[in-house]
DNA sequence: GCACGTCCGGTAAGCGCTTACTTGGGCTGC
DNA sequence: GCAGCCCAAGTAAGCGCTTACCGGACGTGC
């Protein structure tokens, strides 16, 4: 049978090519790689023979030879499933690392880099090592929310660029977040200043993550200056997931803790959580009890009421660790390492704050019922 | 300064293990790879000097002598932005092949492979090329919703294992779907026998997509069995995207148009745009217009009303996807190629086609109102 | 005690590229 | 007209592994 069908016929290497074209491996190598100034008769003659043959380089012989493999690795840490509960399978957490590996694969395609994506469970014993072996298979690594302890991190980044998001800068790597500080400090003021709510609770995310220290600590800062309670503490705890937020909201009520005005969540997942909560049992957001997200992931939008959340433009997230970690794996290492990259956020009001549907103008509290 | 940080000190390679466990680099690799019988006090030796380096074999240089990368391919189609909207910026279609990657990534794991995920414009000129590059990195591709035309996609199998996924299978290629036919067969047995509507329309997913096609004349075959009327054609068609199917319903209802009692679409995605456009227009649902969609994606629940739809366990999907490709790259290839494999469907009832919000239980349409 | 079989482990040949080094043909300049 | 240059293109080394092959140490059977 000589309609051969599969891989059976091997690709082509860049010795058919140079036998095809008459010259040498070098010749061929030098003319897709633009080094040297090959004739243009062999120029021509080489690439026909490409076009002919298809050929495309190998990528392993290739980034074993050059030191390149052009691959990036990403690391994001899978959610683990938490008690059964209506968000058991809905993968919390999926869209937001998705959408800051969308921003990353859009610049490093540019660069002709591709994404090495692997997710890790806290929780398996040999996380480290997985991700030890990711890493010889980059070029560099960029690590979500906080997936390695730092003697890891330090012993990664000894071996290869690394860059972290939402997480801290170290001596050996660099960080990108979103200005967590500034984005809630508006949520703050908006919800003191425009609404005039006078009792807050803050929704935390993960214990110990930096995002959320970050976001709490703005918020009790503002706060505080215009002396309003803020409610906080283990028992507001939504670690950043739907179900966690639900689950928080129904342990309060069942203790007959007496709600705030407003409840700020540490993102918008958590929130989505407390929204099916309070509506489960007959409370209304806003006029009830204001709620507002982080993060303006896509369905924030399609709630009801929808969300009032900051904006954080992920993509950009993840653009920029990607531009970060290409200039350290480039070779200029010293110049952004160590550097702590934060990104503008901005709020963005909508109905569960208790802005006007229409005009997102802000209602005072005293103006509703 | 000895105090060294960052990637100065290149990671340590099999000589430097050798060396350090005074045995040759052919041992080490045995140890390493299980392969004969090396003396115990060797192979303890090895594991130490393994252990005390932190030595991980180069992925590179492994691929290109085992000829194995452990790297599947991926290819995602990137949606065109749309027109201005409100759903310009919120990456359509993110969830669906994003969940299906997630499946791919957990079988993928356990046989110690990993994902290098790429997205293509369609639009693009060489989005061809760009998929023969990722080829060459990879041990296998697997295909998203028909990225590549039959002539590329036959070149491409011709060199190495491809599994697509909702496309069809070929003489080297195997597919993997859903059970298009089965479910949208239960979504309209459903409607037409337990609500009882009479007037259908197919909101249609990108065109000549299988899965559109096959969803499209299941229920045209339901349709026409029970004499019910089908309105579908080329103002019926929302292109699996929310701002694809407002924009369908805007056109509709603009011409004039008498919506039909249920509308049927071709995703989640697309009838959440539905829902919109007909919230927009005070078009209650399902009072006036009952709505379904197909995927069943997290946010279905959260939507009000709470969209009826047709599961599909979508991390199987990628799962079954990456475990057909795994057995091609084992070399059982012509076992699997060619294959066509449909995995089950499941309606899943909730509040949008009409069935009792709590126990969702269908109610016939003459019982409304 | 010698021939032979077994079994570890070392030596070296690649895998398919990139690139430093070398060769040689065609120019220039005196 | 010949030494000296320049530059294109070929030769070969090597990237860090895996593995075929081979040599040597030992054990067995007569």
């Amino acid at each position: 049978m000589s309609s051969e069908v599969g891989p059976g016929s091997q690709p082509p290497t860049i010795y058919d090519v140079a036998r095809a074209a008459g010259v040498s491996i070098a010749s061929v190598s030098r003319v897709l790689n633009a080094q040297g100034n090959p004739r243009a008769d062999t120029k021509d003659r080489v690439l026909q023979a490409v076009a002919e043959l298809g050929f495309v380089p190998d990528g392993a012989a290739r980034a074993l030879s050059a030191r390149l493999k052009e691959v990036v690795g990403v690391v994001v840490r899978r959610p683990q499933w938490h008690e059964t509960s209506m968000f058991t399978d809905e993968d919390e957490n999926l869209q937001f690392p998705d959408m800051i590996n969308r921003g990353m694969e859009i610049v490093a395609q540019r660069h002709g880099f591709d994404l090495l994506v692997r997710t890790v469970d806290l929780e398996e014993p040999d996380a480290g090592s997985r991700i030890f072996a990711l890493a010889r298979k980059s070029d560099g690594i960029i690590l979500h929310d906080r997936v390695l302890d730092p003697d890891q991190l330090d012993r990664l980044a000894r071996q290869l660029p690394v860059v972290t998001l939402a997480g801290q800068a170290t001596r050996s790597t660099a960080n990108v977040h979103g200005d967590n500080e500034g984005g809630m400090r508006a949520v703050a003021r908006h919800l003191i200043a425009d609404h005039g709510y006078r009792t807050l609770a803050y929704l935390a995310g993960h214990e110990g993550s930096p995002d959320s220290l970050a976001r709490g600590s703005a918020l009790a800062d503002e706060a505080s200056a215009a002396g309003v309670t803020l409610l906080e503490g283990e028992e507001w705890r939504g670690r950043y997931q739907a179900a966690g937020g639900a689950a928080a909201i129904e342990r309060l009520i069942a203790a007959g803790v007496t709600l705030p005005r407003a409840i700020v969540c540490a993102n918008d997942q958590s929130a989505i959580g407390v929204l099916h909560a309070l509506a489960h049992h007959g409370i209304a957001v806003p006029d009830d009890v204001a709620v507002t997200g982080f993060d303006d992931i896509p369905v924030a939008r399609h709630l009801r009421p929808q969300l009032t959340s900051v904006r954080q433009s992920i993509q950009d997230l993840g653009a920029t660790a990607f531009e970060t970690l290409y200039s350290m794996i480039g070779g200029a290492r010293s110049a952004v390492r160590g550097q702590d990259i934060a990104l503008p956020t901005q709020l963005v009001r909508r109905q569960s704050c208790g802005c006007d549907p229409q005009s997102a103008a802000p209602r005072k509290a005293e103006e509703a019922g």
